[in-house]
DNA sequence: CTATGTTATTAGGTTCGCCTAATTTCCTTG
DNA sequence: CAAGGAAATTAGGCGAACCTAATAACATAG
């Protein structure tokens, strides 16, 4: 309602402003360059409108911007990005554990209210939770003092062809249609595999899932991570 | 984050203007008349900017507004008002039942979090929570077609001063610092209370809770809504 | 029935976030 | 190393939501 004109008890960012960051943040660690582009073309806004915000994030000292340069964030806004990927994953916790929800549908409900949360409910929800350490695609939280826990797992490619291997963690967790797409041929966090085949040309992957054999295009397998099971 | 350009899936209001409908609502229900002042004052805004949204009200067909003549909820904004009403007192159930929170302190937070909650969201709130009548202070929360339950409880003054009576509900969840009093005095929704006096003058009261005396005044008494305990 | 104060609106201005069109910078390729 | 194209920025504008100062409407008390 009103009568509380804290939007976010939080600091003085504003929602818009923690999107950018969350943009920024994704994006490094894809390993991907933050070009204004890429930034544009994943938070749906046109160029301009980026180049803009990137000049006052950079006032605001969240980030780094060197014009025609590309953009990082500084210590503070990796401070901010970790703390809303913190309430986003918790939320995303939630949805799934609480509500209901599927985990290729808990992204964009997250992606709402991750803004609206205040430190205090970010914290009881961590304890009401039991404090997790990873979402529901595996991807890690990080604590409230900004630490990550280790990320967990390797890229299907790298590892040994031979034994069970478990799936830990699929990236792009925004994909909501890959994710779909991985839930039919049974590819979810947790599930166990074989790798029968790699192909060197384009990284296509055959594998054995719960005694059937799927094909898993190259470009997807990337965003799988696993772990020998023991 | 971004990609999803639904800031809020529900329809194509935005969270100020359902913050405005939200205000007009809590008014009307209180019986006052509605002017701009009243909106102003409890939004915490200035009244010509009040007065500019209420013509965006207007044309939007939320609110009926007649200048200087006051304004209302369209049937329109009462389905609205219902809308936000459910998620604001849903949340503050789950924020009082599982996060820990007390009765008390629930409005601030359910309040940033209702604009930014779809309707699907919601309604798997409802079934989570077991589809609650109620929220923590006693007021009843909409039905998902916007039917609202039978208000519990009756004024305090209005009750038979003879018998036990039950506190069902306390009026103005927004005010902490009232709430806090009660809570401290042991008048909190459930408790058991006896009338002992209530004052012809100014409506003071005193009552019997748990063995002891306690006097609360006129201006909290009205605030009190009781049923007799069977 | 006029004077006065309260209530409300109009006028005019600001900031934030966003856009399109025009221009500039940078990189690459012939 | 010039030319072309991609990437990015600047220029100029717009709407939403806010504000202060000035003005108008209404209600009521003398």
């Amino acid at each position: 309602m009103a009568q509380e004109r804290t939007r976010t008890p939080r600091s003085t960012e504003s929602t818009t402003e923690e999107q950018y960051v969350e943009v920024i943040g994704r994006i490094e660690e894809q390993g991907s360059p933050v070009g204004t582009a890429a930034i544009a073309d994943m938070i749906k806004l046109s160029m301009p409108s980026v180049s803009e915000m990137l000049h006052r994030l950079s006032e605001k000292g969240l980030a780094i911007y060197t014009p025609y340069g590309g953009t990082t964030l500084s210590p503070d806004g990796r401070r901010l990005y970790a703390n809303v990927i913190r309430r986003h994953r918790l939320w995303e916790v939630f949805l799934e554990r609480c509500l209901d929800f599927g985990w290729e549908e808990v992204y964009s409900p997250a992606c709402e209210l991750e803004h609206a949360t205040s430190g205090e409910v970010t914290e009881k929800m961590a304890a009401f939770l039991g404090h997790p350490e990873a979402c529901p695609h595996g991807a890690p939280i990080p604590s409230a003092n900004a630490v990550w826990p280790d990320a967990r797992g390797i890229p299907l490619a790298a590892a040994n062809t031979h034994g069970n291997l478990r799936v830990v963690r699929i990236l792009r967790e925004d994909d909501a249609d890959c994710l779909r797409f991985l839930t039919d041929r049974g590819v979810i966090p947790g599930a166990l595999v074989r790798v029968l085949d790699i192909a060197k040309f384009d990284g296509t992957a055959t594998l054995e899932i719960d005694g059937s054999i799927k094909a898993i295009g190259g470009d997807v397998a990337l965003r799988l991570r696993v772990e020998p099971d023991r």
